[in-house]
DNA sequence: TATTGAAAATAAAACGTTTCACTTTTTTGG
DNA sequence: CCAAAAAAGTGAAACGTTTTATTTTCAATA
């Protein structure tokens, strides 16, 4: 049916080796290499991945094993990534497991069997355990933006709890004390630790004065636009106290700016709004939001390289974890509450 | 390194061809299924996909091919595409190509090379001349979404020429004469004809009292939620004639959305909002989007179908092309202008 | 208990590359 | 122009499966 190192053979005269060598950049004579390249072009042919598969043990294939395809952080990401191999002559598989542990298993089983060179992960299952499978055969992972409790490898996550810590302070700062957070799950990594920095920060400023669980209201819905819409909104139309609200990520955020305009609560005249992610349909708006942004790109690249050593020189160094820091972007949507001029404006939009 | 059937031939004595068939669902005494299987589990085997293919020419794999990986009808469609094989035992590849007809070609020759059983597209070449690649290697193709010019396959698409029809009707119905459209590029399908549809049924219907271009205004712009955004505000910002604006997909929508919302002009009151494809988030704001809607599961249900039967029967039958219809699904986006008592608070309104 | 036919198991030949030890050809420099 | 070294090309043996024609085993029947 398709054609062979054989069919060339017949064509050039030229022996298999030869011609193995003209694929995989071997020195040939000019005349020789011109010859096959025309038998080539004549048959139209294509080396066969599984016969140089199953001889090479190499596929320069990259694995990507994701939550959700629909998610803009898992998807920026992977662009970054796909570019940055396919520049070095790699080729990216990618998989999605609908932020089903099952599903991860079987797909990360998939890339094994595709005889990936290596995988890039944001795991989905906190314990990782299944991620063993891959070092079992000699297959470096990378996670990215979460951490696992049971799986030692490459990681690079950004400094999470930070975030939180400074989006309370900044808060804080401007004088907001009754705060609420809009966040996902607490058994989502980047979730836990970004609630976290948050409300401690605003714990041990002011124990006594709270009452609420942990003196913030604190959200977990689903890591959607429309979950952080509807939080929004529940949360803006039974709590008035509220002065501000701290959405953990960018599809949060969104649904939070949706739920306010929809209500007409004005940022940050009504209600003060710090947010995540520096994606940019956030960053075109107005008024701009404060949030605390992530390096993308150092994030994707800092996974890439790792990977990329490690197929390079195997395991001679132990597992390295990289923690990268957000950036507060300052918009003007939290209002400073200490500000005299800006509290009665405040209080006049209301 | 890893271990093979000779392995399991070792420890149970049987011979490759019995293990072969072990893997392949051919019957086998009871007693050697249990002895075959208990090795599995002690070498913790997995078989070799490069040997396997090697022979069997089969991967057990589907190509997807789409323009991007951030647009949430790719994904959507994708995702369902995916589940569809998962359940039937076969794997997918996803491979997105950045709307760059460059890397679409790389991509195709990558999972041709990946000898994948069968193609899913979106193309973004208009041509789609690549494709005949995959029909050279006996690979069938089914097109989704978008047909092209120069490559005869089986193709899914909707009946967007309608769908931009219907809305036009529905706007002009409602009495809205000075219009607008927020589309892609002309260059993309569904945007074209969509557009087409729309200006069509507007022009037919009063051709002498528009001076505009096509007697409607048509902005083209990239397929982002910001690009919307930009592209709706700056139409209502500087063309105050428009009573009525029309998206041509998702992001447009929801880009457009914001922009009113920012700029404090209600729908349906201040303009009018006729929106597609009926996701999740458009679905949940309020007031409710008037909008043409993709039926997505038969779109994906349809290339699936498409794509297996091609796959069981080869090429016996010729390139079907399947052709689904939108639905307008009603909302609270549009003010009827021929309702007086609509005018009046649309008056007080602005 | 033979006999028979179906079911189960086997052995060996592919599949299309890469690799490696080897031979042949070309180049280099004295 | 020759010897030696370097470069180019060769041939055969893998790699780990599937497949096919063949042999063996097993039960059921006469």
């Amino acid at each position: 049916m398709s054609s062979t190192y054989k069919d060339i053979q017949r064509i050039t005269g030229y022996s298999l080796g030869t011609i193995s060598k003209y694929f995989n950049g071997g020195s040939l004579r000019a005349k020789t290499k011109k010859d096959i390249e025309a038998a080539v072009a004549r048959l139209d042919y294509r080396v066969n991945g599984f016969a140089r598969g199953l001889k090479s043990r190499k596929s320069m294939t990259i694995g990507l094993l994701i939550p959700e395809i629909n998610g803009i952080f898992a998807t920026t990401i992977l662009r970054l990534i796909v570019q940055f191999f396919r520049q070095r002559g790699y080729s990216c598989l990618i998989c999605d497991c609908d932020s089903d542990t099952n599903i991860e298993v079987e797909s990360l089983d998939f890339l094994l069997d595709k005889m990936v060179d290596g995988i890039i992960t944001i795991p989905t299952d906190t314990s990782g355990k299944h991620l063993e499978r891959a070092h079992t055969r000699n297959i470096p992972v990378v996670l990215v933006d979460r951490k696992v409790d049971d799986f030692d490898a490459d990681t690079v996550v950004i400094d999470n709890y930070s975030a939180g810590k400074t989006a309370a302070e900044y808060l804080r700062d401007f004088g907001h004390v009754n705060v609420a957070v809009i966040s996902g799950t607490q058994d989502v990594y980047t979730m836990k630790q970004r609630c976290s920095g948050f409300v401690d920060a605003f714990s041990q400023l002011r124990k006594s004065t709270f009452t609420k669980k942990n003196n913030v209201r604190v959200m977990e819905t689903n890591l959607t636009v429309e979950s952080g819409y509807i939080a929004a909104k529940d949360l803006l139309t039974n709590d008035n106290n509220i002065t501000a609200i701290f959405c953990a990520n960018y599809e949060l955020t969104l649904g939070t700016i949706m739920a306010m305009k929809e209500l007409g609560i004005k940022y940050p005249a009504g209600t003060s709004l710090f947010g995540f992610d520096n994606i940019e349909i956030v960053r075109t708006l107005s008024p701009s939001i404060t949030l605390m942004a992530q390096p993308m790109e150092l994030l994707a690249q800092s996974a890439s390289n790792l990977l990329l050593e490690r197929l390079e020189h195997g395991s001679i160094f132990s597992p390295k974890t990289i923690m990268l820091d957000t950036t507060l972007i300052e918009g003007n949507s939290v209002s400073n509450l200490f500000d005299k001029a800006n509290q009665m404006k405040d209080g006049l939009a209301r």
